[in-house]
DNA sequence: TATGAATGAGCTTTCATTCAT
DNA sequence: GATGAATGAAAGCTCATTCAT
């Protein structure tokens, strides 16, 4: 019998909630359905009528940050040109995720692969699409000798794994701003690419002063 | 009936050599003991003439890298009172143990939260132990003014998270060598603390120079 | 799949009923469940959505009995002060129930001591309450000169030893019918009590002729 | 290898202690090989050096203590042809030998379900021809005018309850001593019979006056 | 005589999932 | 939309027992 008031997207959407929540804390393996059901305050056999199989719930849950970080990225970068401008964009979209969404994207890291074939390979295929953004932006600022890196898909790899480190010690009650975080890696990360200590900060400088429009998308998705 | 030839020595170290395998392939929850005693080639039940229990077989796997990178790092670093010498030797031997033992390394990282409380205490405090080994150095490093960084230890988090991402790429036939990994992340690594691109690589040279002894111990250790 | 016409509460006695022959057959250890679902008519795992676990299942099975005893004798001796009627009526009571239910009260002798720590002590109690109540009777009928007894607590013990010890060879289709039982069983106890052979013949018949209304009560409770 | 000092028949002494121990402790089933044989301090497989098989093992536990108790009443019943002696005897014979192997006289109630049909049929029969024993005592005093029974076998049962059922309670730290129970019971014995309450005593009495050789043995036996 | 190594059988229990209601 | 009842698969683990050494 349907609970009064009970109502099919919130239902939805607190699964997707629990599932987040459980699997982050047990893992997807030991995170039993029935306890999801439990969370959310229905019987584990009802799932189904919300999900198609635990597999795929985990599939959903892989998928949607990925592609809104792709997204977001994309939408911010298509009008700047700038390889320093995209690589802090990449930085602030990738961070601002990673310490807004912690429980997800450290499924994300955990449970790729628990995935099957087919789904495991859609996951890591936007995997590749999202850090090839980050390469294409490092060998295009290498090419303009903004940034001095030997290997640029090592450095990619080096790089995200660096930004994504924090959500394995990030706790929204820690003694460091989200901002802060966000600007002592940005430093981090600019250092790593060889560029002087203040060069971010500088060309920031820069371009709240020159360019204000363009300035503003970035610090909507930098908050840098 | 005992298999001619059988031997507790021998089988022990087969049994930890597939569990490693395994567990790194399926993860930990989904490595049954069936599966690790398939591959060892004995029944499932005579895993137990080895081990005390599931569990307590994940946590033996965990402590012993741990173990023996501090081991190492100490053994390494007691006649090494510089702070840029002792970056570079903690480099690697991170560094050598993540690509010689990426799955032993990688296991670690993904199967802490699967140890029971005791055995979770024994290996999060070697970790942090290890953690700070690293934030040791950057802090008197700092203090020397060698290296330039916001926060010691959230430095520590960003340098120890970029370093360990190898084990999630790396493969012994893959186009790198070693050596250039490590020397790739060396360099990755001095630059993201501030120093010029080729300080290292200066600062070597005229180790070489200068103090031949000391410094043939830290090329055996960190292979730089 | 469930079965047309499959009910909880059927399955849940059918349960209970072949947890009792199963166990008092084969022995708690010996008696898997497997083998109960069996006898049940579906799988083992299905025995969980009625079971917290066997051992709760053997706790609740040894309870019921000692439970149902106690509330019987406690509700027919409210009217009796007299400790012959009292000891009358236990020993219905108690034969009645070890005749009737000749498994469940075996089973409560076997199978104590594989209860956990809380629950045994909870059965214990309860057992301690019930011999309590018949060292009570035989106390007051001592003081009341009507029995000649040296230790009140041992002829409990050996009182209740030889009213259980029906249970081991009581057979609905053997030779003696239960009021046979009764009646024999009813006599020794007397003679143990140091009561003359005849005396509960006797007191029966002048109750019969005096009292009729608390006689019938007696009568029904304890087959006499 | 042979431990210095190890001596076949001392080890396997202590395997039927320890067996007797662990199985009176946690019931057969419960009681595994490895338990009893770390008791006696060896290996599991080291038993089977005493063993045949555990079945085995837990029959001549079971079969002992009757083959004793029944070769010590035949001997002691051999010169005394009054039934009311012979009872006496049996009751000694019993109670002490229930006073003091009452772990073995447990396991052999609890236990005698485990045996494999053979052993099960040379048990029971020795119970049989055990309890029968008894029954004759209770049928020739019942034809000499000594006991009022009603029914011989229904008696015997009960008589053998209540006197089996000291193996439940007694401790021989507890405040009563073995004579003081064996005292109590016999005379519980005596009354169910329908012997008057101090028959007994005034017939050992007499007995002691009149024919002390005989008496003796009686004594040695009952310690009445 | 003793045991390290191994095994087949079997246990209780959990789980994702199905389906009639 | 929700759930009680059921299930097949599989898990970790214990056990009595065997056998070469």
């Amino acid at each position: 019998m349907r609970l009064v008031g009970s109502n099919g997207e919130v239902t939805e959407k607190a699964i997707r909630r629990a599932a987040v929540e459980v699997i982050a804390e047990h893992g997807f393996e030991a995170a039993s359905l029935r306890l999801i059901a439990k969370e959310v305050g229905i019987q584990a056999p009802s799932l189904y009528n919300y999900i198609k199989s635990k597999e795929q719930l985990l599939f959903d849950l892989l998928k949607e940050p990925l592609v809104s970080m792709i997204a977001e990225y994309k939408a911010g970068a298509e009008h700047l040109p700038d390889p320093f401008d995209r690589l802090q964009l990449f930085i602030g979209v990738h961070l601002n995720f990673h310490l807004d969404f912690t429980q997800e994207v450290f499924i994300g890291n955990m449970e790729l692969r628990r995935l099957k074939r087919p789904h495991y390979k859609v996951v890591t295929g936007l995997r590749d699409e999202y850090s090839l953004m980050l390469t294409k932006i490092i060998e295009e600022g290498a090419k303009a000798g903004q940034f001095q890196v030997d290997d640029a898909r090592v450095t990619t790899f080096a790089l995200l794994a660096m930004l994504s480190g924090v959500c394995n010690w990030y706790r929204p009650d820690g003694p460091l701003s989200k901002d802060a975080i966000v600007r002592i890696h940005t430093k981090l990360a600019m250092q790593m690419l060889g560029l002087p200590a203040t060069a971010h900060t500088d060309k920031a400088v820069r371009d709240v002063a020159n360019e204000p429009k363009r300035r503003k998308r970035a610090v909507t998705a930098s908050v840098a």
